[in-house]
RNA sequence: UGGGAUGUAGUGUAAUGGUAACACUGCAGAUUCUGGUUCUGCCUUUAGGGGUUCGAAUCCCUUCAUCCCAGCCA
C-alpha cells in the first residue's frame, strides 16, 4: 500500500518549481547539491489553507530533493505581530507533520546585521535620509503612467543622512518623521523601484526584541536579506510579488551580500465559497461572526482541524490542486473529496441519531436487552468489532421513516421491511400520531431470526436504518457545519463579503442520541456517524460528561439530491 | 492610458513541434448489511484572428480578456 502510494506521487508530472530545482541541480547551480528553501510567515495571524500549498512547496520540495526548508518568521511589523501567532503558527505547521529542525529563525534575529547594511549603504550613497512626510512622498512617487520626482533630499549629504539615521534609531525623532530611502529610480516604470522605503520609525514594542528597536526594516530591503544570509537558493512566493523581484535583486546584489537567492513565484490557493485574506479573517474574529480563529467554519488550519479534517488530507488537496501561474479558484468539492477519501479509510465507524424517531418492536421482550456486534470499519480488515446495545425501544432518524413514501423510497413505511444496521429485520405496522398528526412514534415487529442483520432465508430489504437503543441512548450535543459563505467569491457581487454570509453556516443539535461507545471517545479520533457524515469530538467542549461532535464533513447524498430533483 | 504576469472541458492541472489527457464536479448504470465505499460508462476543452510548418495548445504577429503594482504592510 505504502510503495503503491510513493509510486504514485513519483509519477505526478512536475510542476515548474520542481523544473527550475532540477534544471538547477542537473547544472551545478547550487552549492553542494543542497537546496534551501523557507516558509516565512508574518506573525500578524492563523495559518489558512492557502499556506498550507505554500508549506507544502517549500518543506515539500526541501524533503523531496534531500534539501532544507526553514521556518522564518517575517516580524517586522510589530504593530500587528503577536506572540499567540508564532506559538500558533509552529503549532499548525507540525500538525501538518512538517519539520523545521534547528532552523528556526526570524527576520528580527537580523536587525543588528540589516541596520549595519544600511548603514554602508547610506555610505556607498545607495541610500538616504528623506524627510518628505507620507503624503507628501505619494505625490513625488508619481502614479502607474507618469514617473516620479526626486525627493528634495535625495542628494542629502551622506554625513547628515548618517546623523539622521543614527538618530532615529536612537529615538530622537518621532514616528513619520523621517524614513530611510533606497537611492535606486524615481522614474523606474516599476513603482517598487521608485527609491522604496528601508526603514521607519515606529515605537511600538516587537514580540520579540521588545523596545529595543523604534526603527524597522521594510519587507523589500529584510527579506531578501534574510534569505541570503540564510543561504536560501529558492526563495518561493506567491504572485503578487513578482513586481518586487527587481527590488528583490537590488537587494541581494548589494555589495555586502555574498549570497544571490533567486525568488520565483507562483499563484497562491483560492477556493469557491470561503475566502484566505488574513485581514478579512481576523475581522470574521473581532466582529464575532466566528468564535475565534480556531471556530471550525474558519478555513484556518486550527479552524479545520477542531472540524475535524486530517493533515494528510490537506496535503493531498495542495498536491492534487498542483503549482502554476495562473491565478485560480479550486472549487471547495475537491476539498471535500480529499477528506471524505481520507476518512472513508480511517474513520471509527459508530451510529448516532441525530433526529430522533422513537420506534418500538412489539414483540421484542419488554425487558431484554442484548449486545450486537457491530464492524468498526468496514474499510479496514485490521479494525475489529463493538458491541453495541439493542432494546425493546430504539431510535432512528425522522427522515428514516416515511407514512406516504415516494417513488424510489426504501426506508421504513408502513408494511416495509427493513434491516436494522448489525441487528434485525422490522417491519413497520403501525404509526403513533397526536391529535394533530404529528407521529410520536412508529411501532414494527422484527424477526427475530435475522440477528446479525441477514435474515435466515437470505431474503433481500431494499433499506438499512442506522439506529440506538433508547435505555442506553446517550445524549450528545452535535454541530453542523455548513459553508461559511453563500457564494463561490463572498462579496464579489456586492463589494462585501458580509452581505454572503451563510446564516445557517452552524446548526447546533443538543440532543442527538449516540451509542455508549461515543462516552470513549476524544478529539482527535476520527469518526464516521453512519449515514451522517464523518465527526471529530470537539477539542475545547466534548468530555466524557458532555458530549460534543462536529461534523467535518457530510457523506456524499445521491439520495437527497435525486429527491430535490424530483422537486 | 505605464509596467509586470496569465489565458487548455464547469473547476484545477498535464501534454515542452507529432493521436489533447488526468483528477474533481455533473449525468447514467452495476455492486453493496451505510442511498456511503467500490466498479463501469458518458458529457464537455486549446480566448479570437492571421502566419510559419508535412504537422501548432506549443513558434511568430496581432487583437481581446483577466490578475497584480501608486503602504512609512507583508
Amino acid at each position: 500500500m505504502a510503495e503503491e502510494f510513493i509510486e504514485k506521487k513519483e509519477e505526478r508530472p512536475l510542476n515548474f518549481l520542481e523544473r527550475i530545482i532540477e534544471d538547477d541541480l542537473a547544472n551545478n547551480r547550487v552549492t553542494d547539491n543542497i537546496i534551501i528553501t523557507r516558509f516565512p510567515p508574518e506573525p500578524n495571524g492563523y495559518l489558512h489553507i492557502g499556506h498550507i500549498k505554500s508549506i507544502w512547496i517549500n518543506f515539500g520540495l526541501a524533503q523531496k530533493y534531500g534539501g532544507k526548508c526553514h521556518l522564518r518568521f517575517d516580524d517586522t511589523n510589530p504593530e500587528k505581530e503577536e506572540m499567540e501567532y508564532i506559538e500558533a503558527i509552529q503549532e499548525d505547521i507540525k500538525w501538518l507533520g512538517y519539520d523545521w529542525g534547528d532552523y528556526l529563525y526570524h527576520a528580527s534575529d537580523y536587525y543588528e546585521q540589516l541596520h549595519q547594511i544600511a548603514v554602508n549603504l547610506i555610505k556607498r550613497d545607495l541610500a538616504y535620509v528623506d524627510s518628505l512626510s507620507g503624503e507628501e512622498v505619494r505625490e513625488y512617487r508619481g502614479t502607474l503612467t507618469t514617473p516620479g520626482k526626486n525627493s528634495p533630499d535625495r542628494n542629502r549629504p551622506i554625513n547628515e543622512s548618517l546623523k539622521l539615521f543614527e538618530e532615529m534609531r536612537q529615538g530622537k525623532h518621532p514616528e513619520g518623521k523621517y524614513v530611510l530611502r533606497a537611492k535606486i529610480d524615481m522614474a523606474s516604470p516599476n513603482m517598487n523601484l521608485r527609491d522604496p522605503a528601508l526603514y521607519r520609525i515606529k515605537f511600538a514594542s516587537h514580540p520579540r526584541t521588545g523596545d529595543k528597536w523604534c526603527i524597522y526594516p521594510m519587507y523589500d530591503y529584510t527579506h531578501p536579506i534574510s534569505d541570503a544570509i540564510e543561504n536560501i537558493t529558492h526563495s518561493f512566493c506567491t504572485l503578487e510579488f513578482e513586481d518586487h523581484r527587481p527590488a528583490y535583486d537590488w537587494a541581494t546584489s548589494i555589495d555586502d551580500i555574498d549570497h544571490t537567492p533567486k525568488q520565483y513565484e507562483f499563484a497562491r490557493l483560492n477556493i469557491s465559497y470561503t475566502m484566505m485574506s488574513k485581514r478579512r479573517l481576523l475581522q470574521l474574529v473581532n466582529s464575532k461572526v466566528v468564535t475565534g480563529w480556531d471556530d471550525p467554519r474558519m478555513p484556518t488550519i486550527s479552524g479545520i482541524r477542531r472540524r475535524g479534517y486530517s493533515p494528510e488530507s490537506l496535503i493531498d488537496f495542495v498536491s492534487r490542486v498542483g503549482v502554476a501561474k495562473v491565478e485560480s479558484l479550486v472549487d471547495h468539492s475537491l476539498l471535500e473529496f480529499c477528506v471524505r477519501e481520507d476518512l472513508n479509510k480511517r474513520a471509527q465507524r459508530v451510529m448516532a441519531i441525530l433526529d430522533p424517531l422513537k420506534v418500538v418492536i412489539t414483540n421484542y421482550p419488554e425487558n431484554k436487552s442484548e449486545y450486537l456486534v457491530a464492524e468498526n470499519n468496514p474499510e479496514d480488515p485490521a479494525a475489529s468489532t463493538r458491541e453495541v446495545p439493542f432494546s425493546r425501544e430504539i431510535y432512528i432518524e425522522r427522515e428514516d421513516f416515511m407514512e406516504n413514501p415516494p417513488k424510489g423510497y426504501h426506508r421504513l413505511y408502513p408494511g416495509n421491511e427493513i434491516r436494522l444496521k448489525h441487528a434485525y429485520y422490522i417491519t413497520c405496522t403501525d404509526v403513533i400520531k397526536d391529535e394533530e398528526g404529528n407521529i410520536l412514534e412508529v411501532h414494527c415487529t422484527y424477526d427475530p431470526l435475522s440477528k446479525g442483520g441477514m435474515s435466515s432465508d437470505m431474503r433481500r430489504v431494499r433499506g438499512t436504518s442506522h439506529w440506538v437503543s433508547v435505555k442506553h441512548a446517550l445524549n450528545a450535543e452535535v454541530r453542523l457545519y455548513d459553508k461559511l459563505f453563500l457564494t463561490e467569491v463572498p462579496g464579489s457581487e456586492t463589494g462585501n463579503y458580509l452581505d454572503d454570509l451563510n446564516p445557517d453556516s452552524l446548526t447546533v443539535i443538543k440532543e442527538a442520541k449516540v451509542e455508549p461507545f461515543l462516552k470513549e471517545v476524544k478529539s482527535g479520533q476520527y469518526l464516521q456517524f453512519l449515514r451522517n457524515g464523518y465527526f471529530m469530538a470537539d477539542s475545547r467542549d466534548h468530555s466524557s460528561d458532555n458530549l460534543v461532535f462536529n461534523r467535518t464533513v457530510t457523506l456524499r447524498d445521491s439520495w437527497s439530491k435525486k429527491v430535490a430533483k424530483m422537486g
